[in-house]
DNA sequence: GCCGTTTTCGGCCCGACTGTTTTCAGTCG
């Protein structure tokens, strides 16, 4: 059993103890256990041979006593007897909007309802207005609810999301009486999925720019409509949720709708320390006087905390930092010196390699790195070595042409095989700028084989890069079962780099893994995996992982000088 | 169920919106 299935057990375990009414204090221990355990990123397996479950936070005797049977029954009783109380179909109406513990632990007990589909029916009949609380709304809005868990059960991509966000603040910017209109939420920190689009406004005249809100002609439906929050769902399958506040209440707004939820508690506990009493309207003193803010800097300053990046809002030491003024100088977009991990129509991109290389310029990058695909990899059309030394002829006459305008790597994306060795013999790697290995098939291998695959790979003093290092592909693929304790000490040992891979299908390293990467000295390298030119622009989510993972420009090898870029490369054969 | 430079017991954020209620519970973020 891995990590992310205990994750899921004890999450499993939180939401059926909530529908059986347990103290919400106990089911919120399991879900921070889940969270430290999806954080973690040694093997729950190695921590309980080293006897040091009790010390992952928000794990004590009960939950590691659990962990411990799990990890070595691969059952677990206290599961197993919930389960017989309460029925686990439940769990699935928890995620119909509008529905929670309370509500399904009505249906259950009160309607004999004990999932999703019995819950469409007794709906559909009529039967559940007459429950104590419901009525006729509460029951259209769960059939509602019902249809629109059908039309839009996943999370979106951050890729997706943005383009939709920016369209809506350019029309809302432009409504008389908005001061200011600004993303926040999930979006604001540059989550890799995201739930709603949370904006928020400045506004003088909330219920006319309500109403222009809600009327809008994108809408589908109104969800929820105030003077202060307004919730839509828009045709293209998105929710929209519209926070306002006047403008001098604008800084405690969108510190508020930015987030994390549990960033904010624990903002609020230190407002609580220091007297106030903080919600987004303002920081309240003990005497009852409402201290509205402008802007974050001054709210966080008040409180006696640096401003704290949004990307960083996750409740994961942001604030111990921020108080002691240790926060991280984050990497930015315009630190990118230049590009490593590229493709061209040799192999399965959809531009010359011209094409790739002027985008390139025009972006003004001092490198650019061309690497296609090695031969195993068919599908792709990879080029065998003939074909290879081939480009690499091209790509030198291109640079004569080209002057020093720009300095072109050519290198490879050499398929890691089955068995851990490379498409390449060592002498055809041995001459090529740039090496980056990447895993693309047998990702379901057991995590023996496949951390071990990987392993090989880097141990390889030709490889520079791991590309994509999890293989995964969001929100459908999963990521290879990887030891990744192993996989970041054999990085460590080896001197590679791990790729933060820009594509919003990818971000991969995932942020858990690079910070741990980057706590250790691993060097990264942010890319964009281009396989035309306007995908060169993605490097802004790859940098977001990156920030999001705690990353300082300088531990990420393409925001170096060229000089030092090429001495690095130079010294890894 | 976890946790502790104010606590080993008594805490564990705060408000908007909805729909059901006649002042509040449930859900959400």
């Amino acid at each position: 059993m891995n990590n992310l299935e205990l994750v899921a057990i004890f999450e499993r375990i939180a939401d059926l103890m909530e529908i059986k009414g347990e103290l919400v204090f106990k089911v919120q221990a399991y879900r921070r256990a889940a969270e430290s355990l999806f954080l973690m990123v040694s093997d729950a397996n190695q921590v309980l041979r080293d006897g040091k479950l009790e010390k992952i936070p928000g794990v004590g005797k009960a939950i590691a006593g659990k962990i411990e049977e799990l990890l070595t029954t691969g059952k677990l009783g206290f599961l197993e007897e919930l389960e017989k109380e309460v029925p686990p179909g439940l769990l699935e109406i928890l995620k119909v909007p509008d529905v929670g513990p309370k509500k399904a632990a009505l249906f259950w007990k009160q309607a004999g309802i004990t999932d999703l589909n019995g819950l469409e029916v007794a709906a559909s009949d009529g039967k559940l207005r007459t429950l104590p609380g419901m009525g006729e709304k509460s029951e259209g809005r769960v059939l509602d609810g019902i249809e629109a868990l059908k039309r839009m059960s996943k999370r979106k991509l951050l890729g997706e999301a943005w383009p939709v966000a920016r369209e809506w603040l350019e029309w809302l910017r432009q409504i008389p009486g908005v001061i200011k209109a600004e993303p926040a939420g999930s979006l604001r920190r540059w989550k890799s999925t995201i739930g709603d689009i949370d904006l928020v406004a400045a506004v003088i005249n909330p219920e006319q720019v309500m109403e222009l809100f809600t009327h809008h002609q994108q809408v589908a439906r109104i969800l929820s409509q105030g003077e202060k929050k307004s919730s839509v769902e828009l045709k293209n399958g998105f929710n929209i949720q519209l926070w306002m506040q006047p403008p001098e209440r604008f800084g405690t707004l969108w510190q508020y709708a930015t987030g994390s939820k549990e960033h904010n508690v624990h903002l609020r506990e230190i407002a609580q320390l220091n007297g106030y009493s903080l919600s987004e309207k303002g920081l309240l003193d003990a005497a009852g006087r409402e201290h509205p803010f402008l802007d974050e800097r001054s709210l966080y300053a008040t409180l006696g905390l640096l401003w704290i990046p949004p990307e960083l809002r996750e409740e994961r030491g942001e604030i111990q930092a921020a108080l002691t003024g240790s926060l991280p100088r984050l990497i930015e977009t315009d630190d990118l010196q230049g590009e490593l991990h590229s493709h061209t129509d040799w192999t399965d991109g959809y531009a010359t390699l011209e094409e790739m290389v002027e985008a390139a310029r025009k972006k003004g990058f001092r490198f650019y790195g061309i690497t296609d695909h090695s031969s195993g990899l068919g599908v792709a059309g990879g080029l065998n070595a003939e074909r290879l030394m081939q480009q690499r002829h091209a790509v030198h006459s291109l640079q004569e042409k080209l002057g020093d305008s720009i300095h072109l790597l050519h290198g490879v994306e050499v398929e890691i095989r089955a068995d851990g060795s490379l498409d390449y013999p060592d002498e055809v790697l041995a001459e090529l700028d740039i090496v980056i290995a990447s895993l693309h098939s047998g990702l379901r291998q057991p995590r023996e084989i496949v951390t071990e695959r990987l392993l090989k790979a880097m141990a390889n003093p030709n490889v520079d890069i791991i590309g994509h290092p999890s293989g995964r592909l969001l929100p459908t693929r999963e990521a290879a079962d990887l030891d990744w304790e192993k996989v970041l000490d054999g990085a460590l040992k080896s001197g590679v780099a791990l790729e933060i891979n820009s594509n919003p299908n990818r971000l991969d390293l995932d942020e858990v893994y690079a910070r741990k990467a980057n706590e250790m000295g691993i060097l990264l390298s942010v890319d964009t995996d281009a396989h035309r030119p306007a995908s060169l622009d993605l490097a802004v989510y790859g940098v977001s992982v990156a920030r999001r993972a705690w990353v300082e420009a300088d531990r990420v090898i393409n925001t170096w000088p060229l000089e030092k870029l090429l001495g690095w490369l130079k010294s890894r054969k």
